[in-house]
RNA sequence: CGCGGGGUAGAGCAGUUGGUAGCUCGUCGGGCUCAUAACCCGGAGGUCGCAGGUUCAAGUCCUGUCCCCGCAACCA
């Protein structure tokens, strides 16, 4: 019989940069689900890959004074060895610069021009220049800039556009009738609440504003933009292209399962069957949303040193340690965190005390007390049954779990067998019964069902941490298998180390310290300063800054950030400026104070309120102090 | 009233169709010695955010309310 295929892919990372152990979780899931179903003897093939174009990447090459291509190749190399680090077992990975992807991109743009779900339409009095977007008539506030509100200009810009409205009834035809089609169940309402509801706007598929894309092939003056080439990395990397496609590309598609962040929940589940509509191809069965992993309370950034990458972590404590981490801890739909210190105890707790001692111990016995042979004599045992019992629920929970993509319940599932195994150790005492040559079968029989048991668990382990499972089975010398009874025979190797503990403070100590000079690394310096291009006096007289003092403060509803501050002035009318910073000052603390303001900046309206100028604050990236001139009469000036 | 998610033992989380509140870590006490100072057992610790309501019975359903977090908005 001809083997079921399982077609799963994960996002592609953007390669403007190094991926954090955040946008890892992807691929380690997506991994572990791929290795699951190959397990279950499907037929898997895995994608990934790197998404390679766009304005972000062209600017950082040019910072950085190399080609886009260039710039690219070293990021995505740099991506795909993190990937390999942690084991992750794909069968190709795409990059968007490839050029079969290429090639069938500018097909599929042409072909939904030519049969025009893709049209071309000019641009009149739609761009927000300080924004530097384009807005459809429809998204304006106003009729102006909706992000800024202010007023939008009349710049003359063709770009080409997707036709979503036209396929907005099919598509919720196909959620309708196909209710697993998200994962978790709740992203739908979130999607079809906020942006099919309130109508689907036609979609901006070309830039001309960068060059770094793929050309849209009978305008070269356009280069497509991320929806179409990202997107259909999913198709063009099995073979699928408009002049005819792969028969891998036949058998594979539709795809089983989209991995994906739950940012891009949205791309994947609207604008991606859409396209797919549109080019008259099945849609992908199942889009998995997967939570963030946060580091603590905060997301990770550079200027707070705590970004994880990776391929640092699996260096230190090995790709097993990393993918268990990820796989365990993580949350089905909530966000999750990883902290050091939560790493080393589940580490230390689940992986070195309960998995690898036992079967450390374990093997050792069965070295010590038959010389590595035992084989199952047939006896009645009520402690017996019931860890075959154990083993047996644990398997089909398991099964259970995996099924359904809930990685840490499976988990949980695996511990509570090996938790069950270090019970059964001490319900036996083995090293009681070997002391008595009557007991010898009975010693036996405990070993065999022992290395049974550790047989199983390493099976269920491979998605999860597959180094440590080949391990398991060099030790007991035995292929891993789901069925405990399978065989009962063993001839066990070697008793060796699988995870050897680790000296939490120590390590943490050292953490700390490379933490400390990551910060160090990302303060900013006093370069800065130079760098930035010297200015003429007179420039600096074209700011008018004065001191104000503030008569009142409130917060504006709506606006987490912002204060509205009414201030006087010394021009006898009352100036109102918004001001970023109600997340570093109260209401109270400003009421009263003098501050210095720039009075010449030209008014902008920020969440409804009509802000007159700015309030100077000094900002180092964690802290934001007002600068105050109490004591000075409001209206003086500031040099 | 923009959309969505969440508030359950010190921490992190489970709690299916309403019927004695569970798990892991931590903590306290005990046991064992095969093993990686590992393993096993037991105890303490929760009025399930708050207030109403439905019900014989609510963490679980309904209403109201207060916080938190995402998205969106926004750092003049």
């Amino acid at each position: 019989m001809e083997k079921q295929k399982f077609y799963i892919t994960t996002a592609i990372a953007y390669s403007s940069r190094k991926p954090h152990i955040g946008n890892t979780y992807d691929v380690v899931l997506a991994d572990a689900i791929a290795r699951y179903k190959r397990t279950k003897g499907y037929d898997v093939y895995f994608l990934t890959g790197s998404d390679e174009h766009g304005q972000k990447i062209e600017q950082e090459a040019l910072n950085k004074g190399v080609t886009p291509k260039e710039y690219v190749d070293e990021v995505s190399g740099e991506i795909k060895r993190v990937w390999d680090c942690l084991n992750v077992t794909y069968d190709r990975f795409i990059r968007t610069t490839d050029a079969d992807h290429e090639d069938a991109v500018k097909k599929i743009f042409k072909k939904l021009y030519e049969q025009g779900d893709i049209y071309k339409s000019e641009y009149s009095g739609k761009y927000c220049v300080p924004c530097e977007s384009f807005f459809t008539e429809s998204q304006l506030v106003d009729g102006k800039c909706p992000d800024c509100g202010r007023e939008v200009t009349d710049a003359k810009e063709e770009a080409y556009f997707l036709r979503l409205s036209k396929y907005q009834d099919k598509l919720l035809e196909y959620y309708e009738s196909n209710p697993d089609f998200f994962k978790p169940d709740s992203r739908r309402a979130e999607m079809v609440n906020n942006f099919i509801k309130p109508g689907l706007a036609d979609l901006c598929v070309s830039r001309s504003s960068f060059k770094w894309g793929i050309p849209v092939e009978f305008d070269d003056k356009h280069v497509i933009y991320v929806w179409i080439d990202a997107l259909s990395n999913y198709i063009t990397g099995i073979g699928y292209n408009p002049d005819g496609s792969s028969e891998q590309y036949k058998r594979l598609w539709p795809a089983d399962l989209h991995v994906i962040g739950k940012d891009i929940v949205r791309f994947h589940t609207i604008y991606w069957p859409i396209i797919l509509m549109a080019l008259g191809e099945p849609l992908p069965k199942q889009v998995l949303g997967h939570p963030w992993l946060l580091f603590g309370e905060d997301k990770m950034s550079k200027s707070k040193g705590n970004i994880i990458y990776a391929d640092d972590l699996a260096k230190r404590f090995g790709a097993d340690a990393v993918r268990y981490y990820l796989l365990s801890e993580m949350p089905f739909a909530q966000d999750g965190t990883i902290t050091y210190e939560n790493f080393i105890a589940r580490f230390n707790t689940d992986l070195a005390n309960t998995i690898g001692n036992l079967v450390n111990r374990t093997v050792a016995m069965t070295n010590k007390y038959f010389d590595g042979k035992v084989a199952y004599v047939s006896e009645e045992n009520e402690l017996d049954d019931d860890l075959f019992e154990t083993a047996g629920t644990c398997v089909e929970k398991y099964f259970k779990y995996m099924d359904t993509y809930k990685n840490a319940d499976a988990v949980e599932s695996i511990m509570t067998l090996a938790r069950r195994c270090n019970k059964y150790i001490d319900e036996t005492t083995p090293w009681v019964l070997a002391k008595s040559e009557e007991n010898k079968t009975r010693l036996n029989n405990v070993l065999c069902n022992l290395l049974s048991c550790i047989r199983v668990i390493g099976a269920m382990l491979t998605p999860i941490t597959p180094e440590c499972c080949e391990s398991i089975a060099g030790q007991i010398n035995a292929t891993l298998d789901f069925d405990a009874k399978a065989v009962r025979e063993f001839s066990v190797g070697q008793a060796q180390v699988l995870f050897a503990r680790i000296d939490a403070e120590k390590v943490l100590k050292e953490l700390n310290e490379e933490i400390e000079k990551a910060k160090q690394a990302a303060k900013p310096k006093a370069e800065n300063v130079a760098t930035i291009s010297e200015i003429a006096i007179d420039d600096f007289a074209k700011v008018n800054l004065i001191t104000a003092k503030v008569i009142a403060c409130e917060p504006i509803p709506k606006a987490k950030k912002l204060l509205k501050l009414t201030l006087d002035d010394g021009s006898g009318k009352n100036r109102t400026v918004a001001s970023g910073i109600a997340l570093h000052y109260t209401p109270d603390e400003l009421i009263g104070k003098t501050v210095i303001v720039v009075a010449n900046l030209k008014p902008a309206t920020l969440c409804g309120v009509e802000s007159c100028g700015m309030i100077l604050a000094a900002d180092d990236g964690e802290k934001v102090k007002v600068i105050f001139a109490d004591g000075i009469t409001p209206g003086s000036n500031v040099r």
